[in-house]
DNA sequence: TTATCATATGAATAACCGCTCATACGAATA
DNA sequence: TATTCGTATGAGCGGTTATTCATATGATAA
């Protein structure tokens, strides 16, 4: 964290050397957009579901569709977009296909964001 | 974690106890609308440059504007976006706003986020 | 091989969202 | 009080995306 109490705006509305400061230290472009789309391909109910399922165990698609309720069509769409974004992995048991979450990130990032949520009720 | 190597799917296309079990763990709906509703908020490249830049140090409304070359109205709104989802706090300084990342969550969703998006690359 | 079951996918529609433009608000200064 | 500067916001356009329907694929069983 860096001190920027010391000055204001009023010369030229921003603090220059802080200003320079972050500019430098911001992540490649690149990076940042595959953090943007991880975020985003979480950021939906439907898949907030299959993750919240998937964080208790492994499970079929057909599995996923009674868990939710919902069209088998719309579940494997939304479990490709998942698959695509390396947030869950599939592995072939016969004609089923289970899924599971990738890796402990995403069981942590499930986690912290619950914590978050919760907390801001309080 | 539930074992499901037992059953298959022959029967009814699903397991029916682990998909029982499973659905009375599922966290209550608000909740996981709140869950999905942070996600989405975070996943935008705009937003996600935002926190980046307020990951380093506390800033103004124009030294983000500044960071990220960009129309004040679009920083101004994003802001609001993520001010209204309690991932960033504002402070009045003088004529200026102070904007920072609301609490440890979020820089923890951020940093594992980023240890993730990394370690795809691998 | 043929039939069946679990899963995947392409197209189309409807809803959502980020950016820009113009303008409003609010605090500090003259 | 009037002006200036930093920030906020409403409306509208253009692009994105989740769901549904219909159908395809691929593995098992008969």
């Amino acid at each position: 964290m860096i001190d920027n109490t010391s000055e204001s705006c009023t010369t030229n509305c921003f603090h220059p050397e802080l200003v320079h400061q972050v500019k430098a230290q911001m992540p490649d472009t690149q990076l940042q957009e595959g953090l943007a789309q991880l975020f985003k391909v979480l950021g939906d109910h439907t898949r907030v579901r299959i993750l919240n399922a998937l964080y208790r165990s492994e499970l079929c698609v057909c599995d996923l569709t009674s868990i939710l309720d919902m069209n088998q069509s719309a579940v494997s769409h939304q479990l490709r977009v998942l698959r695509d974004a390396k947030i869950v992995r599939s592995r072939k048991q016969g004609k089923n296909v289970l899924y599971s979450l990738d890796d402990l990130h995403i069981f942590d990032l499930i986690r912290i964001g619950f914590e978050h949520v919760q907390e801001e009720r309080v």
